[in-house]
DNA sequence: AGCACGCCGACT
DNA sequence: GTCGGCGTGCTC
């Protein structure tokens, strides 16, 4: 009798271990797949961890599993390796972990698999022409049986097109014994279209030395990379040729994209040089999209996956690469639980299914290049621009002086001339600003009260398209009141500056100049983006404003100028990575400009020219920004030398989140106070308010620690998850390295 | 996650 | 006396 070792696919602690079942006389189970099995009252999926012949259990305990969901293994045996580390890692139930390994819809069978019905021609030569000549008036039939003359397989969908009816004389052909009809899957795919292959571009020298140091490395199958490229400086292509390279050693890869709406522009770029083989994975396809995408890796059709930062669990088997492109961004972090860094789980991955790693971006974020210079990854440089295209001129413009000079408009003398040139020139330009709305909040002059959102502590933005105001937290509006609401004053007023802003006054001092504004509030719907995107390439418009949304990896060659409006926004967040994030920004931002023949021209406003982070990337040098961050990051104190954990509460009073808070700390303290080794290791321990005090009607507070980067904070950690765990009369989240800390 | 069992309050 | 609240505990 043979047993298996089932997960059930329940995601909570309580059930979260390995039950066993007995499989059935004449059932053939595989570890990997998944079953439906009987449990408590009901029925369950599960998933098939392991099969063994013992059975520790009381026989009359066991109950057998009813039937498989698939003839196949679901789950990769590596893939289930992975899970179980990340269920070890960020303490989720493992069911939990193993959900990622499978496209959401598979679950619950949501999805089915689409068929069609083919028509190929089972006779030939002599036979064949007999059959034509017997059809006599039956023309239909006569034409069929010469379509499919040439032996291949038609869909009957297609016959019909041809003919009519084609399924009533392709009946009679198969009762005749001269057609076979049968059902074929059909795969949805999301990108149809056939693209014009293109021949290869003559390597620089720069890409050709990457391709010898990552040659070795691909032959035998191990070896993480960083890829260091400025801006238009060819990194795509090294990644083209390195795939290349693995499927012709029969290897698997996946490229990750930190957007969704980057895949289609790589997917073309891939698709140019080999043709269908690449598979595409993220979130915003169809269920039936995804699953048919999902199920062509599987089989092994497609070997090369693009994706967001879910495709790097995507099921290929004999993966030999995996890059991660645009390595620096916040988007490889995943928001929801399981809490995974899809750059963590690239390189722990490929460490066990010996695959090469390359983490590749213009700006690498300060943890990866200090791991870089300890030895972890190699390096690979491309320090200039492919056809030794100059990168742009960068001029800082301080706004103080602007504004002394009696400018108070949102575009300084220099932006204004450089839109004003590029306009005349037929040129293209880009306008980034890193706050969407109008108006950044409304204030009352008489008691100078901001006007705040009812159900998160947060200021407020305007809207002018509707006269709302807008919570960017909750989403809340109300129409824009016409007296303040805490004094009942006439006197209020917008301060700062929104997108909604900026393309208001480029229709004013540009009237016929064509505007297209990108942010979440003109990119809603699920097309939208890619639209606008399309419609800026094709010159539809001259001018693109927008927030962070079109700093990222765009290529669009007749831009010529770009303007971070207020470079301030971003370095001004009160969060330790502001310098980090504001350097990455500009430096994606002005690397937008001049990227075909034309010279670019890039202007950063700002009211902080002399701060580093500026500086850095007006001079477009990396190296700079990061000794300055870096030793920044060890003087404060800040990651990668610390690390923050935070137990949060929330709950709909503030007394219970705050009671809660406190408990947590009494018991952080108790053993701060009764492990002397671990107290070293605590460099504050802190209860308060969270800074944002109330988020969706939720009363928020928190409690912080911030320890040193040490093997021993792993048991603080662990202590802390413990505590979380543990029933309180409120939510209690733990975060480690929070992205954000509102 | 479900569903059972179990121990205390107001109802035909 | 019973119906029903949701607290605790188990599911191969």
């Amino acid at each position: 009798m043979m047993y298996a070792q089932i997960i059930v696919d329940i995601a909570h602690s309580a059930v979260d271990q390995l039950y066993t079942y007995r499989i059935p006389e004449g059932m053939s189970l595989l570890s990997g797949m998944r079953v439906r099995v009987p449990f408590g009252s009901g029925k369950k999926e599960g998933y098939v961890l392991g099969v063994t012949s013992e059975c520790s259990l009381a026989p009359e305990r066991v109950k057998n599993v009813i039937a498989p969901l698939e003839d196949y293994p679901a789950l990769l045996p590596s893939l289930v390796e992975l899970a179980k580390e990340i269920a070890g890692s960020t303490h989720c139930p493992l069911a939990e972990a193993l959900r990622l390994m499978l496209p959401a819809e598979m679950r619950g069978a949501r999805v089915r698999v689409k068929t069609e019905t083919v028509a190929t021609l089972t006779v030939s030569g002599v036979e064949l022409e007999s059959a034509i000549a017997s059809c006599g008036r039956a023309h239909k039939r006569r034409l069929l049986l010469q379509l499919l003359s040439d032996g291949q397989t038609y869909p009957v969908s297609g016959l019909s097109e041809l003919v009519s009816d084609a399924r009533t004389g392709l009946n009679d052909l198969e009762r005749r014994g001269l057609v076979r009809l049968e059902e074929r899957e059909l795969l949805r795919s999301p990108y149809p279209d056939k693209l014009e292959q293109i021949p290869d571009p003559v390597l620089t020298a720069e890409q050709q030395q990457a391709m010898e140091e990552l040659m070795p490395a691909l032959s035998c199958g191990n070896g993480a990379f960083l890829l260091h490229g400025v801006t238009g400086s060819g990194k795509t292509e090294v990644f083209i040729r390195a795939v290349r390279e693995c499927l012709k050693q029969g290897k698997g890869a996946i490229v990750l994209v930190p957007e969704i709406v980057l895949t289609p522009q790589m997917v073309t770029w891939f698709r140019q040089r080999f043709g269908d083989t690449a598979a595409v994975m993220h979130s915003r396809l169809s269920a039936g999209e995804r699953y048919d995408e999902w199920r062509r890796i599987r089989r092994g059709d497609a070997r090369l996956v693009i994706g967001a930062r879910s495709a790097v669990f995507a099921p290929v088997e004999r993966l030999g690469l995996i890059v991660v492109d645009e390595e620096h961004e916040q988007s490889y972090q995943s928001e929801h639980f399981p809490q995974y860094d899809a750059r963590e789980i690239a390189l722990s991955r490929a460490r066990r299914e010996k695959a090469v790693v390359i983490l590749a971006s213009a700006t690498p974020s300060i943890l990866t290049f200090a791991r870089m210079e300890r030895g972890d990854y190699m390096l690979l440089e491309l320090p200039h621009r492919v056809n030794s295209r100059p990168l742009p001129e960068v001029s800082v413009v301080d706004m103080r002086e602007e504004l002394r000079l009696g400018n108070k408009g949102i575009f300084s003398q220099t932006l204004g001339e450089q839109l004003e040139n590029c306009f005349r020139a037929g040129h293209q330009a880009m306008l980034f600003l890193n706050r969407r709305g109008y108006a950044q909040f409304v204030n009352c002059r008489a008691c100078g009260q901001a006007i705040r959102c009812e159900n998160c502590d947060v200021s407020m933005t305007f809207h002018e398209s509707d006269n709302t105001l807008r919570c960017h937290w909750c989403g809340a509006r109300i129409p824009m009141p016409e007296h303040c609401p805490s004094c009942g004053s006439t006197y209020i007023r917008t301060c700062g500056i929104g997108t909604q802003r900026v393309e208001q006054e480029i229709r004013r001092i540009w009237p016929d100049v064509g505007v297209l504004r990108m942010d979440v509030d003109t990119t809603a719907r699920k097309d939208d983006l890619l639209n606008m995107l399309t419609a800026f390439r094709e010159h539809k418009a001259q001018v693109l404003v927008g927030t962070q949304m079109i700093a990222k990896g765009l290529d669009f060659p007749e831009v010529t100028v770009v303007g971070a409006v207020l470079a301030d926004t971003t370095l001004n967040v009160p969060d330790y990575r502001a310098p980090e994030r504001t350097f990455q920004l500009l430096t994606q931002v002005a690397g937008r400009a001049g990227r075909a023949q034309h010279a670019g021209h890039v202007v950063i406003q700002t009211y902080l020219p002399e701060h580093y982070a500026i500086r850095a990337a007006a001079a477009q040098d990396y190296r700079a920004f990061y000794r300055q961050e870096f030793s920044r990051r060890r003087s404060g104190l800040y990651p990668p030398f610390t690390m923050m954990a935070r137990l949060l509460c929330s709950a709909p009073e503030a007394e219970t989140a705050e009671e809660a808070s406190r408990e947590l700390l009494a018991r952080l303290d108790d053993l701060r106070s009764n492990r002397p080794d671990l107290k070293r290791r605590i460099l504050f321990l802190r209860q308060d308010d969270a800074p944002l005090k109330r988020l969706r009607g939720l009363c928020r507070a928190q409690v912080l620690v911030k320890l040193l980067e040490h093997p021993d904070s792993r048991e603080i950690i662990s202590y802390m998850q413990e505590l979380a765990e543990q029933s309180w009369p409120c939510e209690v989240l733990l975060e480690i390295n929070p992205a954000s800390l509102a």
